[in-house]
DNA sequence: CGAGGGTTTGAAGTGCATCAAATAGTGTGG
DNA sequence: CCACACTATTTGATGCACTTCAAACCCTCG
């Protein structure tokens, strides 16, 4: 992976790019490596080479509440510079992952000195504010089969045909709380779903031959119609 | 009101600040009023001089979800830079209120020209992701007493001392959308509230002796303590 | 005073959570 | 390559929170 290909490096100054590679220290992690936790200083910024990583909050009562679930191409850790270089949540690796890791100071100073920049960042921002309107849209509307449905619909690429194959990019537990709802209730209303539908499930791979068989039954529930204009992508 | 003191416009430049005085409109507008609807090309940004403006979408199934809520001073419409200069959401008086229109233009010019105001804004931008980020959180995780006693607490004046006296800013009905419940579920909500923490409930008006009534029993499920750091203010 | 919306109350239903336990799946060491 | 251990997933039974539908009440404002 080229950083300055990734969509939010574009924009970004020659110096910036080069800043980058000198400065940013590549790790691989295991699954369950804890890189932060919500409170802690940052120090760093973080981008996702491969793997997948859960962004979170714990309460004062021990539940937990997932912010983000990130596949490989994701920033985070950034926002840290608009909460007092404190993350305002905290990071665990999900699945083996190769994470890079850069000196947040690099991201202010571009941030200060390039336009540019700053307004790529900005327009990334607005598209996360869209994301998470949706996503407060869905949990108060769409009941949890329609969530997964949602989801699935997320996972299909762009230039599928024919028949439709997606396998579930990490553990059923880790989506349903990505979901917000409990892994007994998304074992459930997986199997609700296919039958509403018609969808195949063969563990973590699921089949079905058009869009319309989940689209009909999610999306009319939906302000956003399908594609979504793109908004929902996972990967 | 000037718009100059608004947290929002920090930063901007002299020349803004100017042909923001000269091609602001101001308007008075009644509660039901509609001022655009989702997907609507946008040419101005908005003001809430005073009042409230309910933002909100609807699905195909005629369900509305609601956004947010606005209190004099917020900014709306603004998002539309960022989406292909349509409006991502309707807009709606909910009580009299002045509402002062702006060419978007004018927005999207300061924001290419002065790396300060943009980066304002994008740290504005961060301050709603992580609201936004909150709201999801007690959704999810609160219950709605619980949603309603925070309600409470974001209404709370900094600097009050002894009797805390709040009233409420609009309808129940409308509080109740808000917080993503019925407006029965609101009521009755709102009495086990009454019975848990010992506020005293009159029409519109609520009153307690100290905020740990309500922090106590609100806060304790949520992963930021009271004061929540200021990230909560609804006013 | 009366109309209309906002609010409360009651009764019944629904969806999801919870607790418990069975089953499937995966990785490990022998 | 197999048996075991451990985790992920499913299934069942039950409970609770919120919704829904219906109706009464209350409040405000013309």
């Amino acid at each position: 992976m080229n950083l300055s290909k990734l969509a939010f490096f574009e924009g970004s100054s020659e110096g910036f790019l080069k800043a980058l590679d000198e400065n940013a220290h590549m790790k691989k992690c295991k699954k369950g490596k804890v890189l932060f936790l919500h409170g802690d200083p940052a120090e760093y910024f973080y981008i996702v080479k491969s793997g997948w990583v859960k962004l979170f909050r714990e309460t004062l009562d021990g539940a937990q509440s997932i912010s983000d679930i990130l596949p490989a191409g994701s920033i985070f850790g950034e926002t840290a510079l608009f909460e007092n270089d404190t993350h305002p949540y905290s990071a665990e690796i999900i699945e083996p992952s190769e994470i890079m890791s850069v000196p947040i100071k690099f991201l202010k100073d571009e941030l200060e000195s390039n336009n540019a920049f700053t307004l790529k960042m900005l327009s990334y921002m607005a598209r996360h504010r869209r994301r998470q309107d949706i996503e407060i849209e869905h949990r108060a509307i769409q009941n949890a089969s329609q969530r997964i449905g949602c989801f699935l619909l997320r996972l299909v690429k762009k230039d599928h045909e024919g028949t439709i194959i997606i396998h579930l990019p990490y553990d059923k537990t880790l989506i349903a709380s990505r979901l917000g709802m409990q892994p007994e209730t998304f074992s459930r209303a997986l199997s609700k779903l296919k039958e509403k539908t018609g969808i195949r499930i063969k563990g973590a791979t699921i089949e079905f031959d058009t869009l319309e068989q989940l689209t009909s039954y999610c999306c009319s529930c939906c302000s956003s119609e399908y594609p979504c204009k793109d908004l929902l992508a996972v990967e």
